[in-house]
DNA sequence: CGGAAACCCGACAAAAACGGTCGGGATTCG
DNA sequence: CGAATCCCGACCGTTTTTGTCGGGTTTCCG
């Protein structure tokens, strides 16, 4: 039970763009030395900017940035961004294909109820609070 | 990002087996009523059954049993048995491959918390909740 | 203008995970 | 003994994941 290297690439690529904010457009090439395949980033840069997280600016000197401030992007809309929106069962949430018990299912809040606690959670968290690594203060 | 059906079929079943609690073994058949192919269902039976939730009777008349009182089986209990342990990134928990970037890395500590977070999370739910339907009374 | 530096996009493919099925074995009860 | 039941490992088709690749487009700069 784990996310995706998507998920995980992705948010790398965003904390990197975060900590060179205002510093101008960061090539494919600066931000795979975080570590991630060069053409593979590419994609999931695609994804981001789709996802309205980051803008681009093509041609030579071009390059990927934030599309807002690191304190106005969350952990979520990276993950979310990355991986689709997060539900537990397909009992719940988006494409909602309910399951043979009927109302009487007792499974089906405990998927609402984890589901949206751990929005929320993910919610709590913006790119400004990972590059300043104090989670521990959000309570 | 969302589980897959062994998390929903595994609380299914555990769920069953909460509500017919202290009624003697139930049998796999009757299990499977909540709509788990029955085949399928024994396989993750077995996986309850090592991590210690279920107990089986053999024979005739024989079948499956929680092994403690659904108080004390708790969401995690049940989620990671049939998923393995929640960690969002391998950087983390278990088995942890760390990443290229060694301690400087701010992703590492985002995957920490929350990983930390969701598991106090499934922690505060179990089996007699779900089974009273009170989850909302939880803080 | 021409070329290099970049991003963009869709097709493809290997590998892993998922979701089951199946067959045979072991146990226990009556 | 034989029927009901759990136990276990092998197998298998499909989907998802994790990339790679080739070619296209945009923009800057000399």
């Amino acid at each position: 039970m784990k996310l995706s290297t998507r998920g995980k690439y992705g948010l790398y690529a965003m904390i990197f763009l975060a900590q060179h904010d205002g510093e101008g457009p960061q090539s494919l090439k600066a931000i795979a030395q975080v570590g991630t395949p060069e053409s593979y980033l590419e994609q999931l840069l695609g994804s981001l900017r789709r996802a309205d997280l980051v803008k681009t600016v093509r041609g030579v000197q071009g390059g990927y940035q934030l599309s807002r401030p690191p304190a106005d992007i969350t952990a979520r809309d990276i993950l979310e961004a990355m991986e689709g929106p997060f539900s537990l069962s397909d009992c719940v949430g988006e494409s909602e294909t309910p399951c043979a018990h009927k109302g009487d299912c007792p499974a089906r809040s405990v998927w609402e109820y984890l589901t949206d606690k751990f929005n929320s959670l993910l919610d709590s968290i913006t790119l400004e609070d990972m590059i300043r690594q104090n989670l521990n203060q959000i309570t």
